[in-house]
DNA sequence: ACAGTGACTGAACGCGTGTTTAGTATCGTG
DNA sequence: CACGATACTAAACACGCGTTCAGTCACTGT
């Protein structure tokens, strides 16, 4: 059994296993997970063998890292939505954007793992899918978001768009490693103003072609089989 | 020139050089630009070091699986788009979208280029987001499409949604190498009916977010495009 | 004082990579 | 036929990777 008596737990992120686990975040947020092992260890003043020492291979250490960026985001979550299942409340999450210097390697990292794919990216996309349908589904309650034919598909549409847009402009255009908060704000400043735009007013004056798709790819009926299979066209 | 003969493979009366090609689109397309020359070469049915003498290098083989992908692009597209300038015929384009078996390969070889970044990929986002650019004048020309404040940046936004959300499904429920049109049919049969949505009839009801947000981030006045801000040291 | 334990390192190992080399078969052409 | 060029291969090479090993150091409990 493991007693860290002599160092307090806050202390524990001076020590090397934690800036071990610091330099690999910003590599791999920097560089991919291709970043090789003895790079994270320069970067950390340490010699490659402790990296293995403190977290037994490659792998364990990009799981201390998913663990690590997981708290990260879990502890920002929190103010802005409260409690599980809270709502959210849009006056934190600017204050969480705004901070957005802090949070920049983590986002990176996470850019990083939805890049990759993987067991890590599928789970926590599946939490911002639920996430984005119970935020929607308040919106449509309360009249600000307008209804939906498939209100599941388009939650998950909806995170696909706004993550995959990041990914790749993160893929294009590699973000500073000495500013990575520059990242966000640059994409911000280059793309708020036509989202905001296309997801108020949309973008084609016309529902020919919502007509057309619509009868090709048809809403799923309700779950509970007692509907006629017949959709409206 | 090439005339097909009921061997066993397709690929047999292709040249070596071709076969190659072919199979190292395959290879790029399923497992990224990180798979093994030796595994490419063993899908051809070649030694390893026959790549080399007909590419140079790996690099070299890679560029000659871009110029190929790039030659079937441009002629799919022609009939879309008829002589360079011209404006997309949208039933071709359905037809060419039916014709997806044909093109899976090509069109999942052009998601890994995206998904790693790089010169061809912002060379190819720009081609498209320029393509983008005239087809929405036309539309807003034509009544079909509603004015932006910010027309480049809104195609370029657009670009990146449409694009982004592709290469993150691939990264997330990677196709089936055998059946990558697949991948494109069961995209559509997702997200069609959710993108026809939100593109024709918008996602918020009310226009506070898109005020406050043209406020904090204003259309430029002068229509100088916008620098991708070249930030690698 | 003294074994014991964990942090830590330099050097080496095994492996997979892209590439090179030397050599053989095959083909086109004088 | 002769011969040079081309297609092609088996084997080896050089290198970077993650990982292992043997050993040193510092500290800790008995």
């Amino acid at each position: 059994m493991i007693v860290r008596s002599a160092t307090p737990s806050d202390d524990a992120d001076l020590t090397a296993r934690a800036r071990i686990r610091d330099a690999a975040l910003a590599r791999f947020a920097a560089d991919g997970f291709g970043a090789p092992l003895r790079a994270i260890a320069a970067d950390a003043g340490v010699s490659p063998a402790l990296v293995i020492h403190h977290f037994g291979s490659k792998d364990g250490l990009r799981h201390a890292c998913d663990e690590q960026v997981r708290r990260i985001v879990a502890e920002g979550k929190e103010p802005v939505y409260g409690a599980p299942g809270g709502h959210p409340d849009r006056a934190d999450m600017f204050a969480l954007l705004a901070d957005v210097e802090r949070y920049g390697v983590p986002t990176l990292y996470l850019l990083r793992v939805f890049q990759a794919g993987g067991d890590l990216a599928r789970e926590l996309v599946d939490d911002m899918v639920e996430l984005t349908r119970t935020t929607l589904a308040d919106g449509v309650a309360s009249g600000a978001v307008r209804p939906s034919r498939d209100e599941d598909a388009r939650a998950r549409y909806l995170v696909m768009l706004t993550l995959g847009a990041l990914v790749v402009d993160q893929a294009l255009h590699p973000a500073d490693p000495g500013d990575t908060g520059g990242f966000i704000r640059g994409y911000m400043a280059r793309y708020a103003l036509p989202s905001a735009e296309v997801f108020t007013e949309g973008l084609l004056l016309d529902a020919t072609m919502l007509d057309a798709v619509a009868a090709t790819w048809p809403a799923p009926t309700d779950p509970t089989p007692t509907d006629p299979p017949r959709t409206r066209t």
